[in-house]
DNA sequence: CCGAATATGAACTCATGGGTTCAACGTAAC
DNA sequence: GTTACGTTGAACCCATGAGTTCATATTCGG
């Protein structure tokens, strides 16, 4: 039934689909370019998906399904800090700025942000793979670090929420809305001063 | 020259004309709409503008302006702090807290940040009347405060930029990307709980 | 090698909407 | 009144692009 081909051009579809999307917005992405992206003819893309509508949210579902697996796995370090706790933030704070400032990614959030009054079902979308889950992923973390006595251990959702909160709103500001690219020592430095304003927030008196 | 009802036709179309835009986001907008929206003919819009681009843009920079006036307004209480400055601070971060889910303000940015790619002058406008002229304004506030020996005494900016992205960052998360109305009861949490932790990382020691 | 399923490209239909034209209509100035 | 200017509504032209059709080519299982 679905021969390996017919899986490929999907994955390539979706691939293209969102790079197209990215690029030129909802509105302003036209079918033909979608299809010439993912180095396919037009009518393949309509016998995989039913219409531009469809192909738009499915895109937009696959790029922010990876994106949140990146994030997560960024947060890997935490599961076993070293000694110095400081450094292992740093260390995470300055991968999940990465993630943050990469191009898809910042397409990725112009989109949903843009189109989420025409599509209802983005909204599942960000339930489902949005800043939620990796918050709770990152309590979780934290959580456990408070147990250890090296954090406060009131709320860890909240320190989650303000860890985060430190690290990627002044991110908008200095990327000028996605259209600067960060030198990486200047995203070591505002991972340095997100580290830095979260410890003496949280850290143990 | 420009008689009195010229200038209101023009405010009219303008103030229209974001109406729209925010409803419907650029692409999707039509000049028809916009044009019914202002109590307008079709070419009357024409009349004032070259075309559908420039039109955007210049919505753009009014309701800019007019989102920078109010937030750089709710400042005000931090120029005489009464003896309690966490209630100052409170009552400063609930305002911009209540000026930025405005719906307006939500649909402000949803079009700056969709349409950046597009219109090279929303780059303008950002660094015009974007979120640096806010940090300004609030740096100024801080270091008042700081030679006042009341806050850390060490960059102002930093200061500024960190009490935003606590107050803020948790906005998009808890709003649902602005598609949920905060109560009012929300709203004061929050802002107590971003003034909480930003007391606790610049309050002199 | 054959046959079924899928992919292709080109051409087509049709709706939408930007931008213009024009003749008729206030309206305010003098 | 008349002159000048802005407004109005309707009709119009034209480009764009979604979605379809079809005849042909390709590919893969058996």
């Amino acid at each position: 039934m679905t021969t390996g081909g017919r899986i490929d051009k999907r994955q390539a579809i979706l691939d293209g689909a969102f790079t197209v999307f990215a690029r030129e917005g909802y509105a302003q992405a036209c079918v033909q370019d979608i299809a010439r992206e993912s180095g396919v003819a037009k009518p393949t893309v309509y016998n995989h998906m039913t219409d531009k509508a469809t192909l738009f949210v499915n895109a937009l579902e696959v790029a922010a399904q990876t994106a949140l697996a990146e994030r997560i796995a960024a947060l890997e370090p935490l599961a076993a800090p070293g000694d110095d706790l400081r450094a292992t933030l740093d260390e995470v704070a300055h991968a999940l700025l990465r993630l943050h400032t990469d191009s898809r990614s910042c397409a990725l959030k112009r989109l949903l942000h843009s189109e989420i009054n025409h599509f209802p079902d983005i909204l599942e979308i960000v339930k489902e793979s949005g800043p939620d889950r990796l918050n709770n992923a990152l309590a979780d973390r934290l959580a456990r670090l408070a147990l250890a006595g090296r954090l406060r251990a009131a709320d860890p959702d909240l320190a989650a929420e303000q860890f985060m909160a430190l690290l990627l709103g002044p991110l908008e500001a200095r990327s000028r809305l996605g259209t600067r690219t960060l030198e990486d020592a200047e995203l070591r430095t505002m991972a340095a001063a997100a580290v830095d304003a979260f410890l003496r927030a949280w850290a143990t008196p």
